[in-house]
DNA sequence: CGGGACGCCTGTGAGC
DNA sequence: TGCTCACAGGCGTCCC
């Protein structure tokens, strides 16, 4: 589900009020994609730090260490009272404080809490290590972009996903910025020229900038940590519109399948 | 080494 | 109504 709009406004529904709060305890439920990495037991007594956020993951200081955070497809994270409804079957990790509960409730199980020493160190290293740049930050710029992309031979779409050129965009933010900057999801990486890549760049800040002001897209399931649904999907152009108008021309929205993902395009807007 | 397929797991909606 | 199948917002790992 969560792409970077998503996770940015999970984010910044708990950051500020779970900063400075003590944990006082940790409730597990099932297991998600990895073991959790240390004792429960040792995150009670430790006081929050401001979660930040790298690509889609999420890093919570927790006492000297941490804990990585990502939402997976189908996760996503609840800020609660101290006194929290009760955990329903697909809510798996919980950290009690003194001040609320942030619960992660994610069905599918893809998400994952992982604690680190640091940012810098163990686990979170490694699963951070390889990210590509920031979209929202000032590196990620056309030039950048093409420079990236020329590296590249596989299709565009495939790329934007694969998250080491830039990161965040997931499955509906790449097909609409695909979309927004006129260019074929299958075109060929490598041969993206200079100012579409600097289109494409543009796009993809645009895009996700604004879904990010929508709270968000909610397909299904997606909720912020108070429980808002997004507005995004409302004006997605081609995401999940298969078979309906363009709505910029006369053309159908087609879907087609690339690395085991659905994209959807405009065959007349999007060229190669 | 780049690129693609697989698998993790559960839920939902379409079609029969 | 109930079953089966396709599909779902991600990504680490494995294999070619």
């Amino acid at each position: 589900m969560p792409e970077l709009p998503e996770v940015e406004v999970a984010r910044l529904s708990f950051a500020d009020v779970a900063a400075g709060a003590r944990v006082t305890d940790v409730v597990l439920g099932k297991p998600l994609r990895w073991p959790l990495g240390c004792e429960p037991a040792r995150l009670v007594g430790a006081h929050l730090g401001v979660a930040q956020r790298r690509g889609k993951y999420l890093w919570l200081p927790v006492g000297p260490g941490g804990l990585l955070l990502h939402l997976g497809m189908s996760g996503s994270l609840r800020w609660l009272a101290p006194q929290a409804p009760p955990r329903q079957a697909h809510d798996h990790f919980e950290l009690h404080t003194d001040r609320g509960v942030l619960r992660l409730t994610d069905p599918r199980r893809f998400g994952a809490v992982v604690w680190s020493e640091s940012r810098e160190a163990g686990m979170a290293a490694r699963l951070l290590a390889g990210l590509g740049v920031e979209p929202l930050e000032p590196g990620f710029d056309g030039p950048y972009l093409h420079a990236a992309l020329q590296q590249r031979r596989s299709a565009v779409k495939t790329v934007l996903l694969a998250g080491d050129v830039v990161v965040g965009a997931g499955n509906i933010y790449a097909c609409e910025a695909l979309f927004a900057a006129g260019i074929d999801p299958r075109t060929r990486s490598d041969r993206i020229s200079r100012p579409r890549a600097a289109r494409l760049a543009l796009a993809i800040r645009e895009v996700l900038a604004r879904a990010l002001t929508l709270g968000g897209s909610t397909l299904r399931d997606f909720r912020d940590a108070h429980g808002m649904a997004g507005a995004f999907q409302e004006q997605a152009k081609v995401y999940g519109r298969a078979g309906q108008a363009c709505t910029a021309c006369t053309s159908t929205v087609r879907r087609i399948v690339q690395a085991q993902r659905s994209t959807f395009f405009c065959p007349t807007c999007q060229r190669r």
